[in-house]
DNA sequence: TAGATAGACTTTAACATTAAACAGTTTAAT
DNA sequence: ATTAAACTGTTTAATGTTAAAGTCTATCTA
């Protein structure tokens, strides 16, 4: 044996590599799909994840640091804000300390929306946690987030 | 102990399957955004893997047996063929036995620039199999297919 | 203090996608 | 033979995203 696999380059392994990011780019679609379709207010998911990160993260942000949390562009983060502004759910004011920054908040509203959503989608959740057993899935989010995060840094250079 | 995880509602693990989900949806967008960085004649990632699939699957498709295979809509897949015409990579004609349907091919252009594809993106690839042993991945494809399988059935419901 | 550079956010144009409306073709029913 | 239903693919309008340009504001440098 020359322990040729994972040694050498191999088309066959690109393929296997391939197949991979093709589930997950599957995957990603679907529960993207079905998650939404939950979603009150019709909620896009962008929009549900800037509400649970004032729950889960912060009380406050500036627009920037949102969109580096979610991997977007600026402009993406403001369009987003702009949909949450205009339903009620966050509030964004000037800074006073600069005048470039703005701080975003949720409102009260903002909260109550986001309880809903966390509750409609719950179902769908738990279902999904009974037929594929939680400890399963947090050994496979660690292993997905290795990946993640090479891909992250491979991207920065 | 009641054995409470696992069996029971628990909003921890609701966090625990939005996480997993949210890795999966980080990792599409960057391997999307690498991968297509590295393909020839602006190609998109939906066009490589209509020329692909010519080359792993089958030499002529209708445009809705292509599209019920990428899980894209009627009109997305228009789209992408139109694009991948207007290149000379396929070529789309009438089917003489059915006037509703229509018959794609790849073109020999279109199979010259799917192999320089191919070749363009294999580094990337590889480099990814050195950091992530080719077994390991595997593995967890297997598993990543399970759940696309599940969120295949649990749409169609 | 001026001028240049960098930072924070918004706007614009382009794009891939979806859902829904549309048009043409085939099949089935009566 | 007609008519209705189902099918195949395209078009249209809307959406969320990106990249790039644009607008202010703050900071650094000389």
């Amino acid at each position: 044996m020359f322990e040729r696999a994972g040694l050498m380059a191999n088309p066959s392994n690109d393929q296997a590599v391939f197949t991979y990011f093709n589930e997950i780019g599957i995957i990603s679609q679907l529960s993207a799909g079905l998650f939404e379709q939950g979603l009150p207010e019709g909620l896009t998911l962008s929009q549900f994840s800037v509400l649970n990160w004032f729950v889960r993260v912060d009380v406050e942000a500036t627009p920037g640091r949102l969109a580096r949390a979610f991997q977007v562009t600026g402009g993406a983060m403001t369009n987003t804000l702009k949909k949450l502004e205009s339903k009620g759910l966050v509030k964004v004011e000037p800074d006073k300390n600069s005048g470039r920054r703005k701080r975003v908040a949720m409102t009260r509203k903002g909260n109550q929306v986001r309880d809903k959503a966390i509750k409609s989608v719950a179902p769908l959740l738990r279902e999904f946690a009974e037929r594929f057993p939680i400890e399963k899935l947090k050994r496979q989010t660690r292993q997905l987030a290795e990946v993640r995060e090479y891909l992250d840094e491979r991207r920065s250079k």
